[in-house]
DNA sequence: CACCGCTTGCAACATTTGTTTCACAATTGC
DNA sequence: GCAATTGTGAAACAAATGTTGCAAGCGGTG
C-alpha cells in the first residue's frame, strides 16, 4: 500500500469536516491498515469516536456505507505491487467493456498478478536449485498428464533443443511411462500435476521415489500429494476467474526452468543450438523469411 | 508477509488432518491475506467448507478459537516492510545472488509486462470476435506444431472438456493434418505459429484457406505469413531475455479463448462438465482428496 | 452384524457487526 | 434573542459473526 486509497481525497476535504469527523478521518489517515483489519466499531473505539461518526465519514467520502471503504483498503493490502490508481483505472475500464471482454481482461489481470508473485525470492531460489539438480542429472524424465501436459512437454521440448538427455514420459498405446524403469539415482524426474491430481502421475512418482530417483515437483501447493515425494517442490497457483483453472503460471515456470538448465550447459548448449539450426535448414522445416538464418542462432531456434 | 505465520506448522501436520480440515488448511495456505481480511464464515464459503471446520482447524493448530488465528495473520500484515522497501530489498538480494536468479526474475518481469499489454482494448475485441467465430463453428481444427504445440493442444483440450467439436491436427506417423480434408466453410481452423514459422503449418493453413475454411491465427505479428490467410489474427509477442523465446503470452491467449468459447455454450457446457466429472470418477482418473466430488463440478474439472 | 471412534453437516446460540433513528446540543443567521 | 440548521450521542434494529452441541455418516475391528 504505497499510498493509501483515499488519502488524497481525505486530505483535500479535511478542512470541510468538523470536529468528530476529523478525528475519524485522522484515524483513517494514520492507520490505513487498521481500516482493513479491524471492525468499524473497533476503529471508532480507537479513534475515540462514535460508530455513527465513522459512518458519516464514509458517507461524506461518497460511499454507501463503511464496508466499501474497508474493501478499498483491503484490496490495497491484497496486492501491494499494483497501485491503487491503476486498479481503479482497470476497474473503470472493466465496467465499460462487454461481458466477454470483461472476463478476458479479468483473467489477464488475475494471471498477471500471479506471475508477479513468482518473482518472490524463495521461488527464485527454488527454481535455481531445481535447475541445478536438472542440469547435473544424467537424464531428465518429464511427466505431466492431462491438464499438465503442456508444461511437461514444454520443458522436454526446450531441453531437447540443447541436448538429448530429456525424456518425455508420454506415448501412445498406454506405454507412456514405461521408460521410467530405467531411471536411477543419477537421473531426475520432473513431475507436474495440480488439483485434481492425476492418479497415474502420483503412481509413477511414487515408483520413482521408491527407486531413489530425485523428484522435482511442479504443483499447486506445498501440501500437494506430489510434494511429499519431491526433493524440490515448486508451488504455484492455478486460480482463475473462469470455470477452468489456468496453467499459465506453471507454464512460465517450466520455461524458466528449461532456460536455466540450458544455460548451465554453456558450450554444449551453443553447439547444440547450432546443430538444431542446420538440421532444420536441411529439412526446410521453417519458412524462409530470409536467405539463411546464420547469425546468432540463439534467438531463432524454435 | 514473506512466510505466512502458520505455514510451516500447517505443512508439517497436514497429513494428520482429514478431508475437510485439509480443504480449510489449503485455503489458509493459499490465501494468507484473506485469513486476515475476511470473516471466518466468508473464508469457509470460499474454501467450500463449513464454518465449524474452520474452527476445528484452528483448534488443531492449538488455538482457542479462530480469532487468534486471524489476529496472527493480521499482525503479519501490519508490520511487514512496505512494498516499496521490500521491492528494494528483493532487488538488492537479487544482485547479491547468482545470475541465474536474476535471469529468472528478468524473464518473469518481461512476461508480466507482455501480459499486461494483452488487455489492450483491441486485443480484447479480437479475442471475443475470435471466440464467437469458434463458438459458431461446426468443428474447430487446432493446429500448432513444434514450439506452438502447447498452445494448440491447450485450446483443444479445454474445448474437448465441453464438447466434441474440437479436433487436434496432430498425430503420429505423419498423419497429423490429414483430417483437415474434412473441413469446410462451417468449420474454423485455429492455427498457431511464431518465428521462425513452421512451413507445414503455413501449408496446411494455405490449403484450408483455399477451401474456404475460416482461419483464426495466433501468431507473433500482424504481418506474419499466417495473418495473410486469416479471418481474424491475434498477435502477441514472444520476446524474452533468454535465448529461447517465450510462448507464455500465446498460452494465456489460448486459455482465454477456450474459456470464452466454452462460456458461449451455456447449458451444454455445464452438462458436459458434469459428464466429464462422472466419467473420471468412474475411471478413477484423479486421486481422491475427498470422498466424492459432488458439488460445483465446474472448478474441479481437470 | 454390532460396535467403535472419528469425521462431517446442520441448526441453534449469544455476540458483535454495520446501520438507522431520533432526541439533544451546538452553532449559525437574522 | 430566537429559530433554523447542523453536528453529536445513545439506543435500537436486523443481519452477520464466531461458537456450540448434536445427530447422522463413514470406515474399520472384533
Amino acid at each position: 500500500m504505497e499510498t493509501p486509497p483515499l488519502a488524497d481525497v481525505i486530505i483535500n476535504s479535511f478542512d470541510g469536516y468538523s470536529g468528530e469527523v476529523r478525528k475519524a478521518a485522522r484515524f483513517v489517515l494514520d492507520n490505513p491498515r487498521d481500516v482493513a483489519l479491524l471492525s468499524m466499531r473497533e476503529q471508532a473505539r480507537r479513534a475515540g469516536v462514535q460508530p455513527s461518526t465513522m459512518l458519516r465519514l464514509a458517507r461524506q467520502l461518497g460511499f454507501e456505507g463503511y464496508d466499501p471503504v474497508r474493501d478499498a483498503y483491503a484490496n490495497a493490502m491484497r496486492n501491494p505491487a499494483t497501485s491503487f490508481e491503476r486498479k481503479a483505472r482497470d476497474q473503470q475500464r472493466l465496467q465499460n467493456l462487454g461481458g466477454n471482454q470483461a472476463l478476458a481482461a479479468k483473467i489477464v489481470a488475475s494471471v498477471t498478478r500471479q506471475l508477479e508473485a513468482l518473482s518472490a525470492a524463495e521461488q527464485l531460489v527454488r527454481l535455481t536449485d531445481a535447475a541445478t539438480l536438472l542440469a547435473r542429472a544424467r537424464r531428465v524424465y518429464c511427466l505431466g498428464l492431462r491438464a499438465s501436459h503442456p508444461i511437461a512437454w514444454q520443458l522436454n521440448y526446450i531441453l531437447s533443443l540443447v541436448g538429448d538427455k530429456s525424456v518425455l514420459l508420454d506415448d501412445i498405446a498406454n506405454t507412456g511411462s514405461d521408460r521410467i524403469r530405467f531411471a536411477g539415482k543419477d537421473d531426475v524426474l520432473f513431475a507436474v500435476t495440480v488439483m485434481p491430481y492425476t492418479q497415474l502421475t502420483l503412481d509413477i512418482v511414487d515408483y520413482a521415489h521408491k527407486k531413489g530417483v530425485p523428484v522435482v515437483a511442479l504443483t499447486d501447493s506445498p501440501v500437494s500429494p506430489l510434494a511429499k515425494r519431491a526433493t524440490i517442490t515448486i508451488a504455484t497457483t492455478t486460480e482463475s476467474p473462469s470455470f477452468y483453472h489456468t496453467m499459465t503460471p506453471a507454464f512460465v515456470l517450466a520455461e524458466i526452468l528449461a532456460v536455466l538448465v540450458a544455460g548451465q550447459g554453456e558450450n554444449e548448449t551453443l553447439e547444440a543450438l547450432r546443430q538444431v539450426d542446420s538440421y532444420h535448414a536441411s529439412l526446410g522445416t521453417h519458412a524462409a523469411t530470409r536467405p539463411h538464418p546464420i547469425a546468432t542462432p540463439s534467438k531463432e531456434v524454435q
